[in-house]
RNA sequence: AGAGUUGACCAGGCAAUCGCUGGCUCUUUUGAGCGAGAGGAAAGUCCGGGCUCCACAGGACAGGGUGAUCGGUAACGCCGACCGGCCGCGAGGUCCGGGAAAGUGCAACAGAAAGCAAACCGCCGCGCACCAUUCGAGCCCCCGUCGUUAUGAGUGGGCGCGGUAAGGGUGAAACGGUGCGGUAAGAGCGCACCAGCAGCGGUGGCGACAUCGUUGGCUAGGCAAACCCCACCUGGAGCAAAGCCAAGCAGCAACCAGAGGCGGUCCGUCUCGUGACGAGUUGCGGGUAGGCUGCACGAGGCGGCGAGCAAUCGCCGUCCUAGAGAAAUGAUUGCCACCGCGCCAGCGCGGCACAAAACCCGGCUUAUCGGUCAACUCUGGGG
RNA sequence: CGGGGCGUAGCGCAAUCUGGCUAGCGCGUCUGCAUGGGGUGCAGAAGGUUGCAGGUUCAAAUCCUGUCGCCCCGA
């Protein structure tokens, strides 16, 4: 039975493991979500959240780091394996969980290619 | 029935599946089970306190804050009651409300004048005899002269001196109001009533204050959210405080004998003890970015009884109820509530606020869909 | 957690400390003149709830209180 529990281990927790994200600079975007990844030694993917002060008050923050945890969480079987990924809102999209479960694979396959092409 | 005032409270409910964060138990590698898991404002960070570290003999002055009275409280700039001004027919609301008969200062424009009073126009008296006009024969006496363009008197204007503040007009604001007397004209100049002020006394109240009597003087302007005066309060920093463990690195410079430290300043006080090291302080540089404690039993919640108008307090019983560090409550459904719309009248569709702890607590302020309850007020109708 | 600053015309700024004077200046906008047309030039005009709400005062952009938004600094 395949597991769908979401645990530390899936999480970007360093200043370093950002760093890392930032400095490779691959990145895909739709209407929703803004997707930076890079490849790491490791056989799943690991999710990173960023969502400024700008997008909302506390309550809308949190509402969007849910919802990309859990379409997260649903699809991490699906994704291309061994990517850390920081996800951000788009600016000036609202949270809605349908759009984020749909955006989140293609936009992950989109970053998944161009790290391969970037690594040759 | 309608319109309103004030206060208290709720913040959709019950389940299913997949997940998240602490706790306990089992397993002792994966994991499994049980139970818990955001708010009335958790928010803004505007006040107050607890707690921790630093500083501290004491005093004075700065600086900051508060401002009727009495009470509540750990404390407050908060709360309650009460007093006063203003608003409302009323239930109530609101202002916070010390001092301008200590001093300095400010008031554009207009106006004579903007502050201890003064006097532009005006009114009144006296003087001059310059102008106009009316009357028409003269003067204390004598002599002379003048003769209707003289002289004198009256009226009006003018000039000068003085009195006055009733009236005029400006302004946000002009030194009580009305009436009678009084006067050359006037004026608290005098009197009566009213408004208002100060002193003294009585009564009620802990008090702010209210009220009554009496005496005095007739009026004392506004702004202190201008400086200021008075009374009271007030060390600094903050849980990234602070303490412990582990790991790791590299030190350098300046200051030190009459000098240094001591809240913003001063009085004063403290430390060191004759010259260098160390310590210490300051500055620059280097290393670490791990863990534990603080950290949730507290001015605690609920219920009852009692004291008090109330805020609140006391006693008894009972309960333990979030605690992270890339940061926990979400997703998908079902049924039932509530609101809106549509129609085939019990179905369909849509909606269901403001907003999420980060050391803790007491307040304040601000945001908020909708709903419940209680007390009270006014108006209309009926009995 | 602590501290500081700023909101004035479409844009950039004055006047705020010390309350009163027509809320002013530059760029921009509009209209007219000159040109065949445009730019330039000349002449003229419009444009402001001084972020918002209360309060003090005779009078508030200015003083006081609350509130909203933005920016910066330190730990």
């Amino acid at each position: 039975m395949t597991s769908f529990r979401f645990t530390k281990e899936l999480r970007l927790r360093s200043q370093a493991d950002f760093d890392r994200v930032y400095a490779a600079d691959h990145f895909a975007a739709d209407g929703v979500l803004v997707i930076r990844g890079v490849a790491n030694e490791l056989d799943h993917c690991r999710l990173g959240l960023s969502v400024s002060r700008k997008v909302g008050n506390a309550v809308v923050r949190n509402r969007w780091k849910r919802l990309i945890r859990e379409a997260f969480r649903l699809a991490q079987h699906d994704l291309p394996p061994g990517l850390d990924l920081v996800i951000r809102p788009k600016a000036g999209a609202v949270p809605n969980f349908d759009a984020i479960r749909r955006s989140l694979p293609q936009l992950a396959a989109r970053v998944a290619k161009k790290v391969r092409q970037n690594r040759n």
